[in-house]
DNA sequence: AGGCAGATCTTCT
DNA sequence: GAAGATCTGCCTA
């Protein structure tokens, strides 16, 4: 299985969430090497989406590595609690990207589960939204700005498994007025493993 | 099966 | 000072 160049992540944050589905995410921490599917993403293309961050090329120290060009990993803090992964697209300047919603888990899972400390011992669980996969890998801010095509702590691979896509409306952007009926959230059609219906 | 409160804190106005 | 690309456990039915 081959790790992505640069190419594959310098395209426009629509394509790269629909290509990323099925791919493979691996994280490596404490000497483990974690590998998830990813099932579900959304892409967020600045500078018109209003329910992107970058929205009116808004540039700021949170904002930032999504100006950078593509193939970098984009994290933030939400609610005071969880971080959210994202893969920057797009050439320099360009600020889009991909938030990773959900992620099967291949391996590790002992270790997965003792991440997310929760009661419910349910695999599905683990890493069916944002914020949960974040905790069950490990993905804080520290991560911020990580360059996912030289870096060996996170990654991704390519997979030439087939599925079917779900094309839908994204979550929790209310806010974003007639950008929050865009159908930019996608994901494999019946997976156990999608955050939301 | 669905609704709700609470946790918790960075970011930008 | 308010809001936010969320999640969990507890409650009711």
């Amino acid at each position: 299985m081959v790790k992505f160049d640069k190419a594959f992540y310098m395209r426009d944050g629509i394509t790269l969430a629909k290509d990323l589905l099925g791919k493979l995410l691996v994280r490596e921490v404490n000497g483990k090497r974690i590998v998830c599917r990813i099932i579900e993403t959304e892409g967020y293309i600045g500078p018109e989406d209003k329910a992107c961050h970058a929205y009116n090329n808004r540039r700021t120290n949170r904002t930032e590595v999504m100006f950078w060009e593509g193939g970098h990993a984009y994290v933030y803090l939400i609610y005071g609690m969880y971080n959210c992964l994202n893969i920057v697209a797009n050439k320099n300047n360009k600020p889009e990207a991909v938030l990773i919603r959900a992620v099967e888990p291949l391996n590790e899972f002992e270790f997965l589960m003792k991440n997310r400390n929760i009661k419910s011992n349910k695999l599905k669980d683990l890493t069916n939204g944002p914020g949960k996969l974040c905790k069950a890998l490990n993905i804080t801010k520290e991560l911020n700005g990580y360059d996912l095509v030289n870096g060996n702590e996170l990654y991704i691979l390519d997979c030439k498994k087939k599925f079917e896509i779900i094309k839908a409306k994204r979550i929790n952007i209310d806010y974003a007025e007639e950008y929050k009926d865009k159908l930019w959230r996608f994901y494999i059609k019946n997976n156990p493993f999608i955050s939301k219906k």
